[in-house]
RNA sequence: CGGGCUGUAGCGCAGGGGCUAGCGCGCUCGGUUCGGGACCGAGAGGUCGGCGGUUCAAAUCCGCCCAGCCCGACCA
């Protein structure tokens, strides 16, 4: 490929509108541009790095017996109501009504259909177990696309669905996926760390994420480093010193105004761990009230697997209004009469640490005061005590008791145990070898395609550009000349027409300088250099990136060392 | 969705009521160069984000809107 004619040129100046180093590089380098927020066209070369990322991955795909398809980004809305996600995910749901009036959807991932697919070709357990995937574009409406490529609205994701005879069927496969994720990170170079992570939208049982530790993430893991526990601040557990001390009697004080955690502990003259914080959320139908320390954060993860209630909010100040609440003035204690009347479903769930410690300070439904030393169990009660609380840097690991880090990290992939969530929910049926129905166990995977791609130049690069992991650079080797003499230009131009596609050859008159800024720009990692010094001695010359001693090769031996260095491919 | 910042040439920026809106890079043409972003000369390129207002006069002041980015909330 000749550089004149490759379509995006490198820049110099570093665009306004990126923030992270990676993605500014993409950008500078020609690899990708911004159409709209959240929304990148790929250029050749990024589309190149592109293809051998979807190589590397299908490649380990087919390994676990993998079978590439290709499903619709377009979903019937229907398909997304039978499975209960059309609520769950509306935040991310764009839709249209096509010509003959139908609600559709564009798929911000692929259960449904896949499920869909399988019901209407997989006829026997015999078929069991099967595999497949995708390279497709998902669409979510993200409220905030940010860090470039990092987090985008339209992307393509490698996602992969398994489906299985039982539940140790599943259990045994999820590994080999495992296996397979952790090979493919490692040959972008990317450095993860594995973690236990929440389900959200994606229902099912359990899900773990592959998780790049960078200050440009918008996920927070919980580490010990002491005996490697990680897991997404959503789930992560953890242990908290916690106050002991006999019951004193239940008493109340003024607190004038004071409202927050902080202005309570100047009021009351005591920490945050002294307090207590009610949070209610909302599913539309019904109202929990969750409690926590005051020190502490309600996970909603937890709060929704502890009640195996999907879809709980934060309720908002107008709907606390609608119930008759004050979001100043919660507790359970003494909740409004009129909102135990009211025709609605009304939970209290208690975090365990709050549930365990003496004489804690509690708001009261009646504004303006508090109750002090109350004792769970004696002054109120609870419909459920259980762990809701987010793991805060500070807590201390459940195994080891050392002190849990938080670290900012990006996700890059997950897997996810999904059970028979959605064969129970869209009626996926088979029978067993004694006749029985049952409902497959279902597996799901992904990686987000150009998360990964600006993982990597976030992971791969120095100051003077990107620095492609073996493999995967765009072009693995850059031809450049130096000086205008006739044979140096036919001996590249020979050069080029055999090999052709094989690497980018730089064909500018540009001074050798700029063309060795551009290659360290672009990532290229080898140069292959012809100049009329080393020509006369019949010799050209490779030279790595990063690297200041050149090879010399005879002009003679120039395909064999390509065909080389290459490893027989482009 | 809340808060903040920014919109002036393809990119990065300066200008901040008054004559023809500038600079660097890039681009075009001609010439000299070529081992880590060379140089000379000549040129092209702008609804100053949009709409409205104030004014004799608006890129500049005011209002509204739009777009992009950043922080947070939310979310695989």
């Amino acid at each position: 490929m000749r550089y004149s004619r490759l379509l995006g040129k490198t820049t110099r100046d570093y665009p306004r509108s990126v923030r992270t180093a990676g993605n500014a590089l993409l950008q500078r380098g020609g690899f990708i541009r911004p159409l709209s927020q959240g929304l990148y066209s790929f250029l050749p070369l990024g589309l190149r790095v592109v293809s051998r990322l979807t190589e590397l991955i299908r490649r380990e795909m087919r390994a676990l017996d993998g079978q590439e398809v290709l499903l619709p980004l377009v979903n019937p809305l229907e398909l997304w109501q039978r499975s209960g996600r059309a609520a769950l995910a509306a935040d991310d749901l764009v839709g249209f009504r096509d010509a003959s009036g139908r609600d559709m959807v564009l798929a911000p991932t692929h259960e449904e259909a896949m499920v869909a697919l399988v019901k209407s070709v997989v006829t026997s357990y015999r078929q069991l177990p099967v595999f497949l995937f995708q390279f497709q574009t998902k669409y979510r409406n993200e409220a905030r696309p940010r860090g470039g490529l990092l987090r985008t609205r339209e992307f393509v994701m490698s996602d992969g669905y398994s489906f299985h005879r039982s539940a140790t069927e599943l259990n045994n496969f999820l590994p080999r996926v495992f296996a397979a994720y952790e090979r493919i990170f490692a040959a972008c170079r990317i450095p993860v760390i594995t973690a236990e992570a929440a389900v959200g939208m994606m229902r099912g049982e359990r899900s773990f994420e592959f998780l790049m530790p960078s200050e440009v993430g918008d996920d927070r893991v919980i580490r010990c480093e002491c005996c490697g526990y990680a897991a997404n601040a959503e789930v992560a557990v953890g242990t908290l010193n916690r106050p002991t001390g006999e019951p004193r009697p239940l008493t109340t004080v003024p607190s004038h105004g004071a409202v927050t955690m902080g202005e309570l502990t100047s009021e009351l003259g005591c920490g945050k761990e002294a307090l207590t914080k009610t949070m209610v959320y909302s599913n539309g139908d019904e109202l929990v009230l969750a409690v926590v320390r005051g020190d502490q954060e309600v996970s909603g993860e937890k709060l929704e697997r502890v009640l195996a209630t999907p879809g709980l909010r934060l309720a908002d100040r107008d709907e606390l209004a609608l119930y008759g609440l004050d979001a100043r003035a919660i507790g359970p204690l003494d909740l409004p009469l009129d909102l135990l009347e009211l025709d609605v479903r009304v939970r209290i769930v208690v975090d365990d640490v709050v549930a365990s410690t003496p004489n804690l300070v509690v708001s009261s439904s009646e504004s303006g005061i508090h109750f002090v030393d109350v004792n769970f169990g004696r002054d109120f009660e609870s419909d459920l005590v259980h762990d809701i609380s987010r793991v805060l840097p500070g807590a201390r690991c459940a195994n080891c008791a050392h002190e849990l880090v938080q670290q900012r990290v990006v996700e890059l992939g997950n897997v996810f145990k999904l059970g028979d969530y959605y064969s129970r929910k869209l009626r996926l049926t088979l029978s067993d070898s004694r006749g029985r129905r049952f409902y497959p166990q279902t597996g799901a995977y992904g990686i987000g395609i150009g998360r990964l791609l600006a993982s990597i130049a976030e992971s791969n690069h120095d100051r003077r550009g990107l620095d492609w992991p073996p493999g995967l650079a765009p072009y693995p080797i850059l031809l450049m000349g130096i000086g205008h003499s006739a044979k140096v230009a036919s001996l590249l131009e020979a050069l080029h027409d055999e090999l052709g596609d094989t690497f980018l050859y730089d064909d500018r008159r540009e001074s050798i300088s700029t063309k060795f800024r551009d290659a360290d720009l672009m990532g290229i990692p080898m140069r292959l250099i012809v100049s009329p010094r080393t020509l006369e001695e019949g010799k050209a010359e490779i030279l790595e990136r990063g690297s200041t001693s050149v090879r010399s090769v005879s002009v003679a031996n120039v395909r064999a060392v390509v065909a080389e260095l290459t490893g027989g491919s482009s």
